[in-house]
DNA sequence: ATGGTTGATGGTCAA
């Protein structure tokens, strides 16, 4: 099972790039993050068109919005609610007896103090719940594969500078700190860095306020796919396509893809 | 220390 995990900042604006990298990469599963569609406004004739008949989708007017598309069956969609908030962060559904989790948590604003910033309140709140909840609810044992953006780079070489942004939301030692629990909540596998070694600068997203975005390579690792022990031997492969960054209208962030040694029907 | 860009929206808000 080829996985695909990105956010496209805008469905309906992306559709012909999300067209390319279908193409280019032939994933089974697409999880997608800031759709940025109401579910009425959901594009699915046109990802079917894509070869994806089965299509979950959980998204509001303007921001957020998740959706899960799927060459093979979906079942038993879920939509979480977060921090009671209906703001349609969280998608889950199971393809191939393996669950499939979207999750986009909140970026948290620019300042990183928690009295003043409620979005950065709000973040360290959701982080918290979601680790509470998968530690309530799964076990290690159940294969589980969840991507999504995190909005938190973990590793020193998941930024251009560690030192640099130790203040800087997405870097802040309590949102790693806070990443850290919810990885422990049932063990979670970084699947990507269990391909590409932890020592190697990997990044997802670079700012659009940079004017060159290539000249001082300053990204972050912001998008991740972690799966449960059940599956970590079941990866095979992690790709970033940093290519798609100098697209034509690109997002901010890039696809990151996993592959997955599991049996899949009619294959 | 500051400002820089993009998208949805139709004024600003979120990132």
């Amino acid at each position: 099972m080829r996985l695909l995990t990105w956010n496209i900042n805008s469905l309906r604006l992306r559709l012909p790039l999300l067209s390319e990298i279908v193409a280019a990469l032939a994933p089974d599963v697409v999880c997608l993050q800031e759709t940025k569609v109401p579910d009425a406004l959901f594009p699915s004739d046109a990802c079917r068109a894509l070869g994806f008949d089965h299509i979950a989708h959980h998204g509001m007017k303007g921001y957020n919005g998740v959706a899960i598309l799927s060459r093979l069956p979906l079942a038993d969609i879920r939509t979480p609610s977060r921090c009671n908030r209906e703001d349609c962060r969280h998608l889950a559904a199971t393809v191939a007896g393996i669950e499939i989790h979207c999750l986009y948590v909140p970026a948290g604003g620019d300042i990183p103090d928690p009295e003043t910033n409620p979005k950065f309140a709000h973040k360290l709140d959701f982080l918290r719940e979601v680790a509470g909840w998968y530690r309530n609810n799964y076990t290690p044992d159940r294969p589980v594969a969840l991507a999504g953006d995190f909005n938190v780079a973990p590793l020193e070489t998941d930024v251009w500078s560690h030192k640099q942004l130790l203040s800087v939301v997405s870097h802040t030692p309590v949102e790693v700190a806070l990443l850290g629990d919810m990885q422990a909540s049932l063990d979670w596998v970084d699947a990507v860095r269990a391909v590409i070694p932890p020592e190697h600068k990997l990044f997802t997203w670079w700012s659009y306020r940079s004017p060159d975005w290539t000249r001082n390579d300053r990204g972050r690792r912001l998008d991740h796919v972690w799966v449960t022990p059940a599956l970590a031997g079941a990866v095979r492969g992690a790709l970033v396509a940093r290519e798609c960054r100098s697209w034509t209208q690109p997002s901010d962030h890039v696809p990151v893809v996993v592959d997955l040694d599991v049996p899949l029907p009619g294959r």
